[in-house]
DNA sequence: CGCTTTTGACCTGCGC
DNA sequence: GCGCAGGTCAAAAGCG
């Protein structure tokens, strides 16, 4: 499953993951991004705002996902922005939903399970759920989490599957739903359900050498 | 041997 | 109640 990383569309910072001032999580009340680690073959990644006046301009991951202006909710994901990681990715509005298959269905799937609701009953308590999409030959994006797959589902209206991963850390029960779009096979879109409640492996595997050389130096 | 993936069956919610 | 679609379960197979 670890094939070779196509290479990324541009060069720019990783996100602020890599900077040792910053948790491994960013969480608002109702909203948790972990910005996925870039593997080890990948040199750079990008990031992008489709719709900010400047297209290039570099994402503020903090204001973005701490909740404050131009941050990111959950089941609102009233966004268009784009973000990329070791691809273009680009972060789902709910609200636009031209672009239907994969997150549409997702998105649709609310709007529509909103719509179908009869007026009284309620959905199943909301869960921290956000959805972006990856322009990337990998269905799998590196988020440094442990994935274990437990489903895979013909979805209607799209050639591609969708596949169900859980959180394999005994006490987190975060999902994310993998599907391709089949009107642009080069774009996965990702769906996260549910808030880690367990740092990232792979950052604190990251970065524990480097805590440990500050211990080291901070003892004289 | 332990973990992950695959895949058909089953469950649930909704519209008709 | 029935059918449809999405989501989950769990046994079997695959893999390192």
């Amino acid at each position: 499953m670890e094939g070779q990383h196509p290479p990324p569309t541009t060069l720019l910072p990783p996100p602020p993951t890599s900077l040792p001032s910053l948790p491994p999580q960013i969480s608002s009340p109702n909203f948790l991004f972990s910005p996925p680690s870039l593997p080890s073959s990948t040199s750079s990644s990008t990031l992008l705002m489709n719709n900010s006046p400047n297209p290039n301009q570099e994402i503020d991951w903090i204001s973005l996902f701490s909740g404050q202006t131009g941050g990111i909710t959950a089941d609102e994901m009233t966004m268009n922005n784009s973000i990329s990681c070791r691809s273009k990715t680009v972060l789902q509005n709910n609200s636009n939903n031209n672009n239907s298959e994969a997150d549409g269905d997702h998105d649709q799937e609310d709007n529509q399970s909103n719509k179908r609701r009869a007026p009284g009953k309620t959905r199943k308590a909301a869960r921290p759920r956000f959805a972006f999409q990856t322009r990337s030959a990998d269905d799998i994006l590196d988020d440094g989490y442990r994935w274990r797959k437990y489903g895979q589902k013909a979805v209607k209206n799209s050639a591609y599957p969708r596949s169900y991963y859980r959180c394999t850390h005994h006490t987190c029960n975060v999902k994310k739903q993998v599907q391709r779009l089949s009107k642009d096979t080069s774009i996965v879109v990702t769906t996260y359900e549910g808030i880690h409640n367990h740092p990232c492996e792979k950052l604190m595997e990251t970065l524990t050498p480097l805590l440990r050389q500050m211990q080291f130096l901070s003892s004289f």
